[in-house]
DNA sequence: CGTGTAACTTTACGCTGTCAAGATTAATGG
DNA sequence: CCATTAATCTTGACAGCGTAAAGTTACACG
């Protein structure tokens, strides 16, 4: 990620230049640090030096900015849960590995997370891009879930024990986002205690 | 001098006699039918007859409105967990349908449930009949998980399992709350596909 | 070089939470 | 029973918010 061409410092320039990229870049950073509550499309705008309706050329209002960051969200989600999968892994590990990096998610990235299955874009339905990647999510875990049945020849309905299975997990991430769960200190406690929980 | 200060038509008295409660009822409906987030406390207020700053009598601010609104959410909630444990339960049968009633309860004031484990009252330590109602809840389950482990002899960590069973439990709540689940039509289907699901 | 258009600014509106100060009434105690 | 106090409610105000409408600037392209 080397740094692209720079904008002048000053407001030399009428336009901005990649205002957009921009945006995203700031209001994810602020989301980060003080959650997507702290936000205001005002902020954003003067924090860049522009005028508070400069990105309604860009968004057409709040929750598309929202839906922007949410997107970026899951592209690091999906990427998370699938780095945790090992190489070569049999159907069972790679449902753990996909338990365990959602859940890590959650923990990295906890305002993040709580946007991306939040009230503010759900049921937004204007950016394809958000209900891909949001729902590469599910079919990750899902399709995981399929295939590890197949292999222990359970009958159970599958579609319901993808449920189950997204259901635990994600009630873990959300509970401790929520600060309602204590977590071991370490990194590798914290794998530990989360495989163990998921695995009950 | 004859009319200086004269009553509008419809207002009798200058106070409204009980208008904390009043507050709270309207709060409420308004949530379960639109949600915490159309709430704003000049709408509580002018659908009561009083100016906008008289809720300022009786709360310090709007998260402490919202933090009734939850106790009372989470004395339903309490309810109607309990409610759904049948007499003479034994301990697993307990835990079911501690479950059950979770999800039903999420099913029916899914606005009230957001509420509940909401931004909007996360972090709110005021209350102290908010703490005590809501740690009630995780009572509830976390007493019966740790019975149901001594009924069936295992020997795993009892915490770590009342964590498991609260994860799914409330995974599969907030899913269905957010939309991102589907569910049979009638009462009993429901009932039925619900404790499938946990029993996973 | 002229012009269309995208990017940005200016201005403005209505709504919000909440503070400060004043008015009115209920409650209290002498 | 009356005077004082305390609780309750009103008036007025402020800053911040999302966002609509219309004007300005500058770049891209013929």
């Amino acid at each position: 990620m080397a740094d692209k061409k720079k904008p002048s410092p000053k407001k030399e320039h009428y336009h901005h230049g990649n205002l957009k990229e921009s945006l995203v870049e700031v209001a994810l950073d602020m989301v980060r640090k003080n959650g997507a509550a702290s936000i205001s499309l005002r902020k954003v705008a003067k924090a860049l030096g522009v005028t508070q309706t400069a990105p309604y050329s860009h968004f057409k209002d709040k929750t598309s900015l929202f839906a922007a960051i949410a997107t970026i969200g899951f592209k690091l989600f999906n990427e998370r849960m699938s780095n945790e999968v090992p190489e070569n892994a049999d159907d069972k590990e790679t449902l753990m590995g996909l338990g365990v990096g959602y859940v890590l998610f959650a923990i990295d990235e906890p305002e993040l997370f709580r946007l991306m299955f939040g009230p503010e874009i759900s049921g937004y339905l204007e950016s394809e891009e958000l209900l891909s990647t949001g729902s590469a999510s599910y079919e990750l875990i899902s399709s995981a879930v399929s295939q590890s049945f197949d292999e222990q020849k359970i009958k159970k309905d599958k579609q319901m024990a993808a449920t189950a299975a997204w259901a635990k997990v994600h009630g873990f991430a959300t509970l401790i986002v929520d600060g309602k769960l204590d977590l071991p200190a370490g990194e590798e406690e914290r794998r530990k205690y989360i495989r163990e929980v998921i695995s009950l």
